[in-house]
DNA sequence: ATGTCC
């Protein structure tokens, strides 16, 4: 096993040895380390180490998880100028990310409507692998969508101002985008306001704990109680794409930076022509998958609206946030004194700024901070802490992380198990496919509970809100 | 995560 170093309850060190450049840091508990089944997500940190031009340390959340090269909740910084940039510290779903619409609606009150609403929201959102959109966009619209992001929904009457604001980047990164295969954009051209498989959720929660008054009140969480609806998906195929088109380039060139530990790694310098092509064709996915969010958030509220008639403007249906988890970006942090431009992974991680770091709505709280659990169990609103620059470049966790791989979960569950576990705790479900509900059953993840004490022990955020599962459609 | 192997 690989020597992790205790440096307090709430952070493990892993000495520089070998070809690191700088230590690796975990934000972990011994509770959930003792979850490791084996040490390659730990030697994902210790190979990132080494990358050329990382700043600080290799580091990972207490969700951590085998991932593609990098673990997932991981979080790597590297210089602007003389780092690199890697597909795989992003990930093949580019910006796969979290958005979460809060209501004044109760529980309650609206609990005989719950099940029809989840059929309306079923009926118009396509779930499952291979579902396409009946949402029609021609090339031209697809063009402008990875351009301009969210611009775009808004432009033809699918997002709000307030979207626009409480999306992370408002919903745009810079794109060049003809570094995007014809091959990529065909995927995209039926998946947008699709939710895709895997991990991917559409859910109705319920607020069972406020932890902060002021705080979730500036987040539209006004009552204990109320109803919110939280959406996780991506750029879909698109983003999948894009992520296969830059391997495959990055393994075809001689210029690549190649890593003698992981093939996984490979990487390009950021100024290098493919780096910046790969950057242009991460932001333009990045930008559809905030659209692709965007667009079922209009679904969700077209649902709302045929149930609940002309009640619907009294509801109080608002986009809280819409944050990315899997993205590289070009941050400036201070690092040892100096502040310096770098580039930031987060792979299964995701931005928390503190309040005086943040601007638009969230200047006087921070940004929230949106984690989702289980299907069966609690999710969480998190702040980012001040501070939490100097320990994370401002990145927190991005969920409870898995626990079991999808295999091991095919092994030890069956879904009639899972689906009666569901229905005794009140939750309703529906899903596309035996393997969904098997894969991502409650026990295949890790405590949530103790994922969110160890982000706040480490002061990267503070919780805000918990919420409770009352129904769940899985792709 | 993914038209789960063009």
């Amino acid at each position: 096993m690989v020597q992790v170093k205790k440096i307090d309850d709430y952070r493990y060190e892993i000495p520089r040895t070998g070809n690191m450049r700088v230590p690796g840091t975990i934000y972990i508990s011994q509770d959930l380390l003792g979850n490791f089944t084996d040490d390659e997500p730990i030697k994902q940190v210790m190979h990132v180490a080494s990358l050329p031009g990382i700043v600080k340390s290799s580091m990972a959340m207490p969700d951590i998880h085998l991932g593609y090269g990098f673990p997932i909740g991981g979080v790597a910084a590297f210089d602007y100028d003389d780092g690199i940039i890697s597909p795989g510290g992003v990930g093949y779903d580019i910006n796969c990310g979290v958005s979460l619409i809060t209501t004044n609606i109760d529980y309650d009150e609206a609990r005989d409507k719950i099940n029809i609403l989840l059929d309306e929201i079923n009926k118009t959102v396509p779930a499952g692998i291979d579902y396409k959109s009946s949402f029609r966009i021609s090339i031209d619209d697809e063009n402008e969508i990875l351009s301009s992001g969210i611009e775009w929904a808004y432009n033809n009457g699918y997002a709000t101002r307030e979207d626009i604001e409480r999306t992370e980047e408002n919903g745009k990164m810079l794109s060049d985008i003809s570094g995007v295969s014809e091959k990529a954009i065909k995927r995209g051209k039926n998946e947008l306001g699709t939710l895709g498989a895997g991990n991917h959720f559409l859910e109705m929660d319920r607020i069972e704990s406020i932890m902060d008054e002021a705080k979730a009140k500036k987040f539209g969480i006004n009552n204990k109680n109320n109803l919110a609806i939280m959406v996780h998906t991506g750029s879909r195929g698109l983003g999948h794409q894009v992520a296969t088109d830059y391997l495959m380039r990055l393994n075809e060139e001689d210029s690549s930076i190649k890593s003698e530990d992981d093939r996984q790694l490979i990487s390009a310098y950021i100024h290098s022509r493919t780096g910046q092509d790969y950057l242009n064709a991460m932001n333009a996915a990045a930008n559809f998958g905030f659209v692709n969010r965007q667009i079922i958030t209009y679904k969700i509220r077209k649902a709302f609206e045929k149930i609940f008639g002309e009640d619907f403007e009294h509801l109080g249906i608002e986009t809280l946030y819409s944050l990315a988890h899997n993205m590289a970006k070009a941050e400036i942090h201070n690092v040892d004194g100096n502040k310096r431009k770098l580039m930031v992974h987060r792979k299964g991680a995701t931005r928390a700024l503190p309040a005086y770091a943040s601007s638009g709505y969230f200047n006087e709280t921070g940004h929230p901070v949106i984690i989702p659990g289980n299907m069966g169990g609690p999710s969480y609103v998190m702040v980012g802490m001040p501070g939490n620059e100097e320990i994370t470049f401002s990145s927190s966790c991005h969920g409870a992380g898995r626990v079991l791989s999808r295999k091991r979960a095919n092994e030890q569950f069956n879904a009639e198990d899972v689906e009666m576990e569901l229905k005794s705790r009140g939750i309703y479900l529906r899903a596309t496919t035996k393997k969904a509900i098997i894969e991502e059953s409650p026990g295949s993840y890790k405590n949530i509970d103790e994922v969110v004490r160890v982000i706040n022990g480490a002061k990267i955020a503070a919780p805000v809100a918990r919420l409770m599962p009352v129904a769940v459609m899985k792709g």
